[in-house]
Parts: structure tokens; sequence; C-alpha cells
DNA sequence: TGACATTTGTTCGTATATCGCACATCATCG
DNA sequence: CGATGATGTGCGATATACGAACAAATGTCA
């Protein structure tokens, strides 16, 4: 691709947009500035630009965004059949498993939630599509790691911040690397208490129907009521079950 | 604003993003296009872009969206508190009603939803948070269009695609219009398969605590479980209760 | 099959719009 | 009041959009 053949502005546009986040509903034009590393006269032109196409709103001081932005995001959900297709499966599984299902796929470091369907529970997870956990530490992250040629695997890991989100955390990429040989070969992946204390989850990878791995679904359990050991004799024909369903249906 | 404070190049951009969606998942440039009345070789540098920057993918003759977008939409269920508040109050009242319960913006003519809380059943409504429906015959949309000044709520009126999706649909006007100052002095809504045969719904209007609404929540039931007449007699005590609640924490 | 018409993707020159800087302005606070 | 930090603005250098022309692919009909 030619350098001309990129337009700065519209991806300076999109910076703009990811910089509100995690808390930070609100931004004034110079936190902006900082935060995307771009000039204020730029971010702000960018932030008037939003303001005037209905994406955010301004007050005189801040700027935060509309549900419109909802619609960028929605694009790819109802854009994907991916989605669609999966989501009546999910339910299914999630119903006769009594736990929460979710399909997610794979974005750089992380996995995102494609879809889901939850239990109502006492401890529910707080997770719908469009959530994001990394891909380390997660049941679906490790099968869809475990897919992948095992260079590209590592370099994930390698631009993974790999950190100890709970004492079982497994945060050694020499150990994650044996792990996902061990996933690849068995078919699913388990975890046990990873990524929250009091939380287990097994997943398996998800084929179309040439063999190419396109997401993966998960069930997730409360430790206290389905220890990790039993997770595969619980879950795993039931998770093996709909990805065979899913196989078929997928193009 | 001044008409050099507007980045046209981030604009465009944005609009090539809105045009995938809906069936369309993949896009070759003259397609894009011409959804976006945008010139050929303006779109092709947008798609290349977004493909840069791993928003997109190429495959030398079509572009497809990545899960990459969703963390636009993120930036604003993620920013905005209300989701995460609401989302706990939702899955409680969805527990005690036995029923889906949803809470919903206004953008524009539509609802679009924030947060979720299903029940698995037979019949179960493919919706989740990004997802939107047509606000003049939603519940969710009659109770936040109730709360408009009447100019305002008309004006959304005759922006809006008035279509009989059933039989039982309200499509005229002056009739939704009075339907408004019913719902605002009722303070609640109840729609009887106005969006699609079966499905009967029942939304309030939830408050901060400065008394503006911010948004909506509703119950979804089944017609043949529970008849319109029924809903408010059933659920209308725990969406008063939920709303309560919520105006106490929400600033 | 082959010739023609149509559509699509790509390149290029130029008029125009945007960027980033420097400076002006304004508000806040010790 | 001066210092700090924010937003708004004018301007030259630079990047981008547009339209047209070309190339390549695709479709059409005899």
């Amino acid at each position: 691709m030619r350098e001309s053949d990129f337009v700065s502005g519209f991806a300076r546009g999109l910076r703009v947009i990811e910089a509100f986040g995690e808390t930070r509903p609100r931004l004034t034009i110079a936190e902006t500035a900082k935060l995307t590393d771009l000039d204020r006269a730029t971010v702000r032109r960018c932030l008037l630009t939003l303001a005037d196409l209905g994406y955010a709103d301004y007050d005189g001081k801040f700027f935060a965004l509309t549900p419109k932005v909802l619609r960028l995001g929605h694009a790819y959900l109802s854009a994907t059949p991916l989605p669609l297709v999966i989501q009546p499966y999910l339910d299914q599984l999630s119903e006769k498993a009594g736990q929460s299902a979710s399909a997610s796929v794979l974005d750089g470091t992380e996995v995102v939630y494609i879809a889901r369907a939850s239990q109502k529970r006492v401890m529910s997870i707080n997770l719908s599509p469009g959530s994001r956990l990394p891909a380390y530490c997660a049941s679906m992250g490790r099968v869809l790691l475990a897919a992948l040629p095992e260079a590209e695997a590592r370099n994930i890991l390698d631009r993974s911040d790999l950190k100890a989100n709970t004492p079982l955390t497994k945060t050694d990429p020499e150990v994650l690397m044996e792990e996902f040989r061990r996933v690849c070969a068995a078919g699913y992946a388990v975890i046990d208490q990873e990524l929250e204390l009091g939380l287990c989850s097994i997943a398996v990878p998800v084929e179309n129907d040439r063999g190419r791995v396109v997401a993966a679904i998960n069930i997730g359990a409360p430790a206290a009521h389905v220890p990790a050991a039993e997770m595969a004799g619980r879950y795993l024909p039931l998770l093996m079950e709909t990805r065979k369903a899913l196989r078929l249906v997928l193009q």
C-alpha cells in the first residue's frame, strides 16, 4: 500500500474515539490530546466533527460519546453472520448445562465476546458482546491461541501483559506454550480460577465446514459449584455436541 | 462551529464503517462507494486505512470488518457508567419476574439496548447491547418519547418510518401522540404485540437523582404466557421498585 | 469463441482542505 | 497579580479529495 492510500485524518479520529472508555466517560480537548498523543488543534477538530455528526455530546467543556457510536461496533455484529448463527446454539447449550455459555473470537492479545447466554445466578459475570478479556488466561483464549501456529501464539504472548490475576494464573510463557500444545492435542481448555478466584471455565474451538477455527465457545461455572476437575466430565460432551452442530452450519 | 473545524476525511470514514451491517458482511470498493455516495477513490483510501489499522480485512477483492471495530462501540459502553450500574439491577429484576429484562436509551428514532438480562426460554428474542428497535412501537421507546417535550416527540415521529409490523401496530402519529400523553400520566407503557406477534412488554422510565429521564427499563413476555392486560398487574410493582432503587444510585 | 460493452480497481495532477505550530484569549488559583 | 493550564485562531507547509484517464476484470450477445 502506498503511503498516499492512507487517510491519516480518519485514523486520528478513530484514535480519539478509542480514547474514551475504561472509566473515561467525559473528556476535555486537552485530556484527549494527551491520551491520543495528537495535537490539541487536531483533537479539537475531530471531537467537533464527532459532535457535529451526533457521535458525541459537547457542553462547551466536556465531550461524551453518544449511543450512536454503538452503530460502528454494531456494524460488525450485524454484518457478521457468526454471532447470529451461534446465539441459538449458545442458548441451548446454556440451558442444558445450567451455566452461562459464551462465544468469542481473537483480536490481538484479547478475546472479544461476540455472543453470550447467561444464567441468572447470585454470582453473575458482567460480560456481554463486545467485552474483552486477556487471551492468555481465558479458556476461550487458550483454545484460540492453541489453534494458531506456534510462532504466532508466542508472538501474541510476547505482546501480552502476563500478569497474575490470581495466585493460580499461569504467567510463564514457556508454561503457557506447553499448555497450548496440551490444549491443541486434547481439543479443549480448562481454566481453574486463573482469571478470577471462584471462577472455572472450559472451552472448545469452533470450526467452519472447511476446518478453519473461526471462534471458541465456553461454559463458565462457579468453582464452589463445579470444581475444575469435574468441568470436562460434566460439560465437555455438551460442548463437543454444540461444536459439531456448528461445524455443519458455518460456511 | 466554523467549517474548518470539521474533518471531512474522518466523517467519510465513519460513513464507510456504517455501510457495513445488516446482511452486508463483505463489500467491494465499488459497492461501498455506491452505499456511501462517495467517490470510489476516496472509499478505497478509507477502506485501505481501515485494513491497515486492523479494523478490516482485505482479500484483494472484498473488505470485511474485524472484531476490532467493537472497540469503538465498546468505548461508549465502558465509558458510560449507566450500563454497568444498571446491569445488576436488571439481573435481579429478570430473576424475580422470570422474564427477560432490558435497559435502553434513545438515539434518534430508535431505542438502543445498553444492557439486558435474558431468560432462557424456548421463545427467546435475539437482542443484546447495541441492538436497535424503532422507538414508536417499542415499550421503552414509548416511555422515552413520552418523557420528551411534545414538539420533540412529534419531530421524531415525523422522521420515523411508521410501518405496521403487525396488525396491532399503532402507526397514526395522532394516536401515538395521544398514547404518549397517556404513558406520561401513567408512568409506564405496555406494548401488545405491536413489534412482533406473540410478544408483549412493559416499560418504565429511569430517572437520575435530579429527576432527568436517562434511560428506560422493560420486561418482555410471550403473549401466550402473559396477556397484555396482565402485564401491569404482574410486573409494574417490580419495575417501579427497580426504578426507585436506580434513581438513588444514578447521579 | 471472439468482439464489444460495462463495471471495477488503480493511478495521477491539481485545487483544496487539513495539520501543527505559534500566538491570543480566557479562566482559575495561590 | 502573575503563573498555570485550558481553549480558540491565523497561517504556511503539507496531505487529501476529486475527477478523469487508464487498466483490468467481468459480463453479454451474436
